[in-house]
DNA sequence: AGATAATATACTGAAAAGGTGTATTATCTT
DNA sequence: AAGATAATACACCTTTTCAGTATATTATCT
């Protein structure tokens, strides 16, 4: 029921990059030392980013990474979800035939995860980076 | 940022036992065919419950299971809790010193995700088994 | 006393998380 | 155009967690 590391480390990625400002790029090292996130591990999350296009990369000499958006239109669901896939609280909730009794359309249980899962998403979509910023 | 399978199925037993009624003992080995959980996974799950004070349990010949409490003051937090543990959405909102920069104290991300986990607790403790049984 | 059924503890296999290594491709600077 | 820089692709490895199993023991009912 927590988020993955990775998810966490693309995170303040993000919000770093969001400090930096949208107009301005800096390279994978710079993010790397900067989170304490391994070099490597950096670039991985920052390919991920890039492919939902919440980043954007520069490659060659002066290279680096900046934001692909203001930072009010990105949401802690979508960096989430960029690393981890789409967010559900239980295998039943994305994918039916993943009840071991294939019944979650009548399943108390089931139904009760759904609203709770919705809520979580909800919230999550509620914070963008620009609220973030202003803490 | 789901709950494990063990907590599933502790939660599918849980509603089990509350429509078997709280002064009805069955044995595991009806609990584990009737959700499909394996016996022994069953028994270790129904331990669990046992030791959070949700189940009590019956040992020797006509021996068995039955709720501990009535329905509607075990939640759904309570049980994932007594499989899982504390629930959380980041390590370092339950133990500072696991954040990998030293400061969660001051971290706008650790701040979001701690209000959104709040929220998520909360509608986990919402939900009872009386409400369960009613959908 | 014997059958039944829960308890304790420890172990194992598989999957996911977390992190690395090597080679390649694109861009800037000179 | 050449060399340096920095991102990309893809494959690999290690550690941890999940999911499930095995064996021996203890308690209760008939």
């Amino acid at each position: 029921m927590k988020i993955t590391r990775e998810s966490d480390y693309a995170l303040r990625i993000v919000l770093f990059l969001a400090e930096i400002g949208q107009d301005n790029r800096v390279g994978a090292k710079i993010v790397s030392e900067s989170q304490v996130v391994p070099l490597r591990f950096t670039l991985k999350i920052l390919r991920k980013l890039n492919q939902a296009g919440i980043t954007k990369s520069y490659r060659g000499a002066k290279g680096g990474y900046a934001l692909n958006l203001p930072p009010q239109k990105i949401t802690i669901k979508g960096v989430v979800e960029a690393i981890e896939g789409p967010i559900h609280l239980n295998p039943c909730l994305l994918d039916e035939s993943s009840c071991n009794r294939n019944m979650s359309a009548n399943c108390a249980v089931h139904a009760s995860l759904e609203r709770v899962q919705n809520i979580l998403i909800d919230e999550l979509e509620s914070i963008d980076f620009a609220k973030l910023l202003q803490e």
